[in-house]
DNA sequence: GTTGAGCGTT
């Protein structure tokens, strides 16, 4: 499962039924749903005739439905409905698995989730464990349910367990398809430096010259940077004291601009006036 | 029974 959503309730009819029609208002575009037998484990579909969904035998119980959508097109919903507010508001907010490095061996996903639980409220905590031991791995993973609470935590450093620890984007989740997350940023001029407007509001933006070593980017907020952090994953040029730098730059927490080091491909953070 | 950069059995 790649994507957390938020359990809403759905009420029933006066017949103890659900109508579909009450499903896709909070999910556009589902065509059913489904809940895990908790015997079998195994995914049962509800009963749906003509647009009613009918409780299993056993009535609805308390459990956690999933919401069904078509298969051919569940990564085209978000286009289809753009007159959807719920929609629209994923688009841009949709939270996304955090990585959590450096872990003490210690740390239970218990510890960890209370942990950020004073962020806000997490979806899905996990510690990656050996298979055969139990032990924990040292990493983990969480997902946050509110995407402020994402941008709230990625732009600190946190001590968990008395043990600073490090955290960004997994790999497995930049998508390669926004331009400015694989663009090399010395091939980009001063015009396209303004692109970054698409992460939040740019009031400046320069390249220093002649020597074209900088760049700088200067956002409104401070909030925007966790949108691109994940641009820190530009590979430093066959230095692994780069790649340490590039890592403990991109856990500073307060900014009021970004810099790109150009020749390096590293990107420093830093916060010029206090 | 150990460790310390990394990238998620389901």
């Amino acid at each position: 499962i790649s994507e957390y959503i938020r359990p809403v309730e759905i009420p029933l009819e006066d017949d103890g039924t659900v109508l579909l029609s009450t499903v896709t208002a909070h999910f556009p575009g589902a065509c059913g749903l489904c809940d895990r037998n908790p015997v079998s484990q195994c995914m049962r579909g509800v009963r749906l005739v003509e647009g009613i969904l009918h409780a299993p035998d056993a009535g609805w119980g308390n459990l956690v439905y999933v919401v069904n959508y078509p298969k051919d097109n569940k990564r085209n919903m978000d286009e289809t409905d753009a007159s959807s507010v719920v929609n629209v508001k994923r688009a841009v907010q949709k939270t996304s698995d955090l990585i959590v490095l450096g872990l003490p061996w210690t740390t239970t996903e218990q510890d960890l989730e209370e942990y950020f639980s004073a962020f806000g409220e997490a979806l899905m905590v996990q510690i990656k464990k050996d298979t055969k031991t139990g032990h924990s791995k040292g990493f983990g993973f969480v997902c946050f349910m509110a995407y402020e609470t994402q941008v709230k935590v990625m732009s600190q450093q946190h001590m968990i367990d008395e043990q600073w620890c490090d955290h960004k984007l997994p790999n497995s989740k930049q998508s390669p398809d926004k331009p400015l997350r694989s663009r090399k940023v010395f091939d980009m001029n001063e015009d396209e430096l303004w692109q970054f407007c698409q992460y939040g509001e740019v009031v400046d933006v320069f390249i220093l010259k002649p020597f074209r070593v900088f760049a700088c980017v200067t956002f409104a907020d401070d909030q925007v940077l966790p949108s691109f952090i994940h641009i820190s994953y530009a590979e430093p040029k066959h230095n692994s004291n780069r790649k340490k730098e590039c890592c403990k730059y991109s856990a500073i927490g307060i900014l009021l601009s970004t810099c790109f080091l150009i020749q390096e491909f590293v990107i420093m953070h830093h916060r010029p006036c206090l």
